[in-house]
DNA sequence: ATAAATGCAAAGCTTTTGCGGAAGT
DNA sequence: ACTTCCGCAAAAGCTTTGCATTTAT
């Protein structure tokens, strides 16, 4: 990640945008509109450098591929079971190492909550 | 899943004498010893019905394969950063719910610790 | 005897890698 | 100019699928 980059650029700035993680497809999508010729490896390397240097934090979630977004603030994450869409929480239990037994040392942890998000619950039959 | 094979039951009781969930070369491995001649094809498809009527849950961490055990009473994992084994936490913080925004519905949750395990803290050059 | 289940090998998908050409410094 | 970076296409790794054979019922 030495040089600067239209790709680049144009990939840092979808994930900038976005207040949600992003699937590699969904970066892949978004930056096209900035640079057509723009190919799926590039956008491969380019999120791989970015966890890499701790700028990205890789999101997953069960059964589906990774999301990737820009690392901020400890949080959380909602997954919305009608539209797939993933939500940031910006919220947390605390006082969760307690859970583990007495000889373990918890170093970070890890929540993802499930169910029906605020515009899936008022349009029933949207997204998904 | 209509009948009773030696490829099922091993498989079975592979997960049954587990203690933590078990990637699917894990299952593979453990009940070859049973019937030398599976294929890991078999392991798969079998997991996979077995997922489908709700005998086992998958356990999905970031960057991993997925692991199988079979369903009991609501858990959550700790996953060891030096030697790679996941534990069961028979434990959960409560009230989780109330993280989500209000007009969110939250239906279920998942938990995962990381850090080092009981044994990995005995005996750091261990493991992985 | 009949149909489901197995094992093998081929196919599918996402992600990674190799390489010649393009482009940033 | 000198390297890094890109795009393409091939490879890799895990999981699924097709098909002929085996096997439970």
């Amino acid at each position: 990640m030495e040089r600067s980059t239209r790709q680049r650029s144009a990939i840092r700035q979808v994930l900038l945008d976005a207040d949600r993680p992003l699937l590699a497809t969904e970066v892949m999508d978004a930056a096209k509109l900035t640079v057509p010729s723009l190919g799926l490896a590039t956008v491969y390397r380019t999120l791989k450098a970015l966890v890499a240097q701790e700028d990205l934090q890789v999101v997953e979630l069960p059964g589906e591929n990774p999301r990737f977004e820009f690392a901020h603030s400890h949080h959380h994450h909602f997954s919305c079971q009608h539209c797939g869409r993933v939500y940031d929480i910006h919220a947390c239990p605390g006082n969760i190492a307690l859970l583990a037994p007495p000889e373990f040392v918890v170093e970070s942890h890890e929540l993802t909550l499930y169910g029906t998000c605020a515009d899936c619950q008022e349009h029933p039959a949207a997204g998904n």
